[in-house]
DNA sequence: AATTAAATAATAATCATTATCGATTGACAC
DNA sequence: GTGTCAATCGATAATGATTATTATTTAATT
């Protein structure tokens, strides 16, 4: 996790930007939380719990500065509220998510999967792909196992 | 146009709502801008000009009243405002779009594409997919062409 | 130590959306 | 026709996420 931080901090001051005590509380939340789909508000009050003096409006600063780094991916679930994703390392590409409608459960997919749509897109509609978002909703595994057993 | 609005009109009767004389002129504007993607705020000033009577939150309760009998898609680009797209009727699934980081020009892909992409995460990660959103980022065919005759 | 720009905390402001509530409408019973 | 009831509506207040403001703090540089 250090060297991931490290190559954050690098990325920042390349860019001239600083890695600032309440940046580096920031990413260390995100790193700790990878799996999850944090809004800004989460991100906040875990911050909060390790560094009690950061402000909201910093957390979102922060969390706007990140993704224009592309070293989060700011994401929209349809719930009102933005979400946090880092981007795995070397990532060409977003990962993609899996939305449960019955739980709400948010599962990530990390395989590509769009190689070939993508060449399609990029023929058929001469559209110059830098990025994507794909979500699918529907029921999860878990949710779909328990319909099983319930009914 | 008039024999959508009758099967719209039947699709809300078919679950005991009417077609009120707003719900109607919200629907005749989602059908005359059909190629658009309107925010709630676009679709009321729009519908405003030939049913200046209507209430903002009457428009709100008509496009989520639409979005829940699928009607239309509710989706969000990032850029803070939730917008509503007409589904082609029959269509099984939503369409997909292209979103110019340039111009902020949105494009529809009516084509399927995700036929195979859906086989693959239903198999692989046993999940009931019911619905899903492609959207890709990038530069579109009108300023790619602009850029090499710019440059 | 003085200067300066970047970054911050606190909080006010904004903006999209939702909730509230009294008024209106239309279907149906009488 | 009139009364009743539920659905719907318009106006507007409330909410909640996000952004802007501003005075203060910090860090780097002179």
């Amino acid at each position: 996790m250090e060297k991931r931080l490290e190559r954050i901090k690098k990325h920042l001051h390349s860019q001239s930007y600083k890695l600032t005590p309440q940046r580096e509380a920031t990413v260390r939340v995100l790193l700790e939380h990878e799996e999850d789909h944090l809004s800004a508000e989460d991100v906040y009050l875990l911050v909060k719990e390790k560094s009690p003096e950061i402000g909201l409006a910093t957390v979102y600063r922060t969390l706007e500065l990140l993704a224009e780094l592309k070293i989060v991916d700011k994401i929209n679930f349809g719930d009102g509220v933005s979400r946090f994703d880092l981007r795995q390392e070397g990532a060409a590409h977003f990962h993609h998510h899996l939305v449960c409608i019955e739980c709400g459960a948010v599962d990530e997919i990390q395989e590509d999967l769009l190689g070939d749509v993508e060449e399609v897109v990029e023929r058929d509609w001469n559209f110059k792909i830098k990025d994507h978002r794909l979500t699918f909703h529907g029921i999860c595994h878990r949710c779909h196992e328990n319909e099983n057993t319930e009914d």
